[in-house]
RNA sequence: GGUCUCAUCGUCUAAUGGUUAGGACAUUGCCCUUUCAAGGCGAAAAUACGGGUUCAAUUCCCGUUGGGACUACCA
């Protein structure tokens, strides 16, 4: 069975390229029905921030991405675990990784290493002065494997380093790539365990991935120069090797990898800017892979149905944000009123302006015309609150104002007489019009200082739409207003 | 510097030997129209360069150039 994972860093936040990589592992569980897995690889003791992980979770979870197995959120937002196969925190498994360490001394696969980081600051700083490639030098290797495990064990500071079989080449299939190709004289003798007794990436990944039983490994480009590392320990603990599948990273605009220096990159950025969670996943998944057709709205289901990895491309995607607002644009558009006033309650709530039967109406007024639900309760402000409006604006740009003094007291008399029940925006529409005919106005001088003075904005839904959610009282209050402005 | 890797409109991409090189976003023209949106119909816009292979190269090979990743007791 198809097994996949997203192991994530709990530095802080989940970042979208860490989005889409999760994405994409997720999918192809989920097409091969199988399933997907989330560790924490917490490893680095210096980078670690406290809430990290529920961060990542949050934002996984908003974005539709529900682990069946491994460090999951329960409904009240708490962290806890699913599955046989953990702990999935790595922090937690310093005990497995210090026995499958040892059984890799006691085969010769790996030794203890003594060398101070000066010492190795120098090394480096040596080869690169040369021009030589940099890397361990091999100096701990020579050590008497008896004497250095007793120097070890009496508590001197030190690592342990994979002893890397330097002959040969490393050749591996990448579902992405294709045949990669390194000469194993160049790979490094990684360091396995680190001074503080946990183990660095390469180690607990390898271990972890074994353990868990993964089958595929989705990631990003930038671990595929660490493949031989990681090929070399399945070889010597004679573990079956997962297939690869490295990713090409997302970019800035300049083609510099994703940073944050150049814009948003956390997930809860823009889920705080108010782009739907439907928007941001199929942005994201067409950000390196398409259906090879011309679809191109697709729901998670949708894409776990067509996703396919030999449909990803090679070539890093630069992070489009005018893309993502017309993709929100669209999920916005489609959303019932009732779903769009819930979705955008936060805003909603925030502008204080929060109710969802008075709302409903209004809430259609701008759908159109917003990009984020961050944008929805300033664009519906003037339902409530008629903003203040200099009195020229309600003159139409081919009218006067004597038109407007004209026409003004004629419409809210005319909308007086009406009844309440006309006020939807198609009986308004027709009548109204009619009612120009009959008058021999112009529609634009009419309809442009009706919307002004509904309105107070020079932009605005028509006049007839704005009317029916205002209904009649308020209606004919406004325009009253209007005229009182340029009498 | 070394290793790996990538290269089609501004951007995301389709086309894996034969197409007027297609679509989407953005740009832009027109229509609709009381404004802004939305919508409809158009336009402009690409195979990095140089060699091969082939009757035929975006497509296969080589080189050049350019980009990116990695090169930590970070992931």
């Amino acid at each position: 069975m198809v097994k996949t994972r997203f192991a994530p860093s709990p530095t802080g936040y989940l970042h979208v390229g860490g989005l889409r990589t999760a994405l994409y592992s997720y999918l192809f569980a989920k097409k091969h029905g199988g399933k997907f897995l989330l560790r924490i690889e917490d490893t680095d003791r210096e980078r670690y921030v406290a809430d990290g992980v529920a961060n990542i979770l949050k934002s996984l979870y908003w974005a539709g991405i529900v682990p069946d197995e491994g460090v999951t959120q329960e409904t009240n937002g708490k962290t806890s675990e699913e599955g046989k196969n953990g702990p999935y925190t790595q922090s937690e498994r310093l005990d497995i990784y210090k026995e499958y360490s040892l059984k890799l001394l006691e085969t010769g696969h790996a030794y203890y290493c003594f060398c101070t980081s000066e010492r190795l600051e120098k090394l480096r700083a040596d080869q690169q002065a040369r021009k030589m490639p940099t890397g361990y030098d091999g100096l701990c290797a020579k050590l008497d494997p008896a004497e250095s495990k007793q120097k070890a064990e009496s508590g001197e500071k030190h690592v342990m380093r994979l002893k890397m079989d330097k002959h040969g080449e490393t050749v591996f299939n990448d579902l992405i790539r294709g045949e990669v190709r390194f000469k194993n004289e160049l790979v490094d003798d990684q360091v396995l365990i680190k001074s503080d007794g946990f183990p660095t990436y390469h180690f607990a990944v390898v271990v972890d991935d074994h353990l868990m039983g993964i089958t595929h490994i989705i990631r990003g480009e930038e671990w595929i120069s660490s493949v031989p590392k990681h090929v070399q320990l399945y070889k010597y603990f004679g573990w079956e090797i997962p297939e690869m599948a490295h990713l090409p990273l997302l970019l800035n605009p300049d083609k510099s990898k994703l940073s944050k220096r150049q814009g948003d990159v956390a997930v809860e950025d823009y889920m705080k800017k108010g782009y739907l969670p439907e928007a941001l996943v199929n942005f994201v998944a067409f950000l390196g892979w398409n259906p090879g057709t011309e679809k191109e709205m697709y729901s998670l289901e949708e894409l776990i149905a067509d996703f396919d990895l030999s449909h990803v491309g090679k070539t890093g995607g630069v992070f489009n944000l005018e893309k993502l607002d017309w993709y929100n644009k669209q999920y916005i558009k489609n959303l019932s009123n009732a779903q769009l006033v819930e979705t955008a309650k936060p805003w909603l709530k925030e502008a204080g302006i929060y109710n969802p039967e008075a709302l409903e109406k209004a809430v259609d007024l701008e759908r159109e015309r917003i990009t984020t639900l961050a944008e929805l309760p300033g664009a519906i402000q003037f339902v409530f609150d008629l903003p203040g409006y200099a009195p020229e604006l309600l003159v139409w740009k081919k009218s006067s104002i004597e038109e407007v003094r004209n026409v003004l007291p004629q419409l809210v008399e005319f909308y007086t007489n009406l009844d309440d029940a006309d006020f939807t925006k198609e009986k308004l529409e027709e009548q109204t019009k009619s009612w120009i005919t009959e008058k021999g106005f112009s529609v634009g001088s009419v309809l442009w200082p009706m919307r002004v003075a509904l309105s107070g904005q020079e932009n605005s839904p028509g006049p007839f739409e704005i009317a029916a959610v205002l209904g009649k009282a308020e209606t004919t209050n406004r325009l009253s207003v209007g005229l009182k402005k340029i009498i």
